[in-house]
DNA sequence: GCCTGCATTGCGGGTTCCCGCACCGAACCT
DNA sequence: AGGTTCGGTGCGGGAACCCGCAATGCAGGC
């Protein structure tokens, strides 16, 4: 078996290296990159089954690397470790996972036991394994209050990158109309309604905010958003120039 | 000599212990904090002069501890060691950085040998750090296009954290209009007004959504501006109410 | 078929925002 | 003193936003 670690931090790095050669010693090779376009490229030249990887790195992101990788090989297996359990990253994660993959989600905070246990349940016995202080926030499920459907996440990241109701309702392919009373249920679901005494909020902006502050959306997550915007105008001014 | 670090991951906390021993040989004893709120009461119990820590844990940021210390004993020397170089970061700290003290502020992914020259400048010739890559956004000095003014950083946040122009204007005490002209003169310097052809952003998200793709802003300048505001919130509903 | 629930859409109006224009006062030259 | 620059302020209007109300279309259950 081989394994491909790919991470920025040189700590982290050696740190993974040791608890691979602990959790599997079967093990022959281990392949190590520090960023993610330098994994793409080992995974692709080593034709790698197995890799484990840090999900914030500058400048390619783990997420954007697994992305490539599971495209050009859906069948293997990837182990994100990362430091963050924000909704945003679980979101970005499981927006990308081919369909029957085996993958795993561990925080850095986890033991050296959980570790090695998910390094073998997902490399040998190709088994899903989720960080525990994950669950809950799945996307398929369970949606009260604070659970999002996918139409209004994808409408929460929209006026996240400051687009207009008009622009968004364009995007999307729905009515001026529609988009308001998906923004309506967002607000509800953000709890970002006056209440009776306190007043003084610009709602739109204040849903953004609360959004950030419980990590439905992050950095990374706006990033990527910002890129696919700039593809799909630069499809529309086209499609109008032309 | 003593120093006390501050840190939350276990690798990088001893990482610090053995450069620490390496750059400062007269150093006699170490502690360690794996926290924010444990640094503060180790700091205070053992009146630590040196201390190096990291920006990032939770549940108490390095900032927030920072800012206890050196309201106990401003004499003390913080060295921090963090991944980032977010704008937000270092406004957070050059913020609470009392007059004439020694501080220094090294980016994780510097080398060996610049943290330890960093260690021996802040700690023994009292001697501020700051890393290279953060010169070119100091508060003080050159605003260009890019440079924020104190005021209009203040107005930034206040959007940021989705306040209405009024309730802005309340806060800061100024007029309506005023808080609209400082709003105007943000939204050239981040450039979010349209351009010639495109079109269709809500200017005041997206002034928020810039702001945060520079790094101005970012999730813990959010957190703590966002605990300001509770707090200016409650004194005011008490004001009005007594 | 009919009714209920849910998502979508149009309409209308109240509110907030964005901003050009004009005025004012303070500070700083010349 | 006269002029200029810079920030704060008031006015007014056009645009975008928020949302209650009502009508529509489409699923499934009686």
């Amino acid at each position: 078996m081989e394994v491909l670690i790919v991470e920025d931090d040189p700590l982290h790095r050696s740190y993974l290296h040791e608890q691979v050669n602990a959790a599997l010693p079967e093990c022959r090779i281990i392949y190590e990159a520090c960023d993610g376009a330098q994994g793409e490229t080992l995974a692709r030249s080593h034709g790698s089954a197995h890799v484990v990887m840090d999900l914030q790195m500058s400048p390619r992101t783990g997420i954007e690397a697994a992305r490539t990788i599971w495209r050009e090989r859906p069948e293997t297996r990837i182990l994100f470790w990362s430091n963050y359990s924000d909704e945003a990253y679980v979101r970005g994660v499981s927006r990308i996972v081919p369909n029957g993959a085996a993958y795993g989600y561990v925080l850095k905070s986890a033991s050296d036991e959980r570790l090695k246990l998910a390094l073998r349940s997902i490399f040998v016995e190709s088994q899903c394994v989720i960080d525990r202080q994950l669950r809950g926030m799945q996307p398929r499920g369970a949606m009260q209050a604070e659970g999002f459907t996918d139409a209004e996440y994808e409408i929460l990241v929209d006026i996240s990158l400051g687009l207009t109701d008009q622009m968004i309702a364009r995007r999307r392919g729905l009515s001026l109309r529609s988009v308001q009373n998906r923004l309506q249920q967002i607000y509800a679901k953000l709890d970002a309604y006056p209440r009776p005494d306190d007043a003084g909020f610009n709602l739109r902006t204040r849903a953004v905010t609360l959004a950030v502050l419980r990590k439905l959306v992050n950095y990374a997550a706006l990033e990527r958003a910002e890129a696919d915007l700039q593809v799909w105008l630069a499809q529309q001014s086209a499609k109008s120039g032309g």
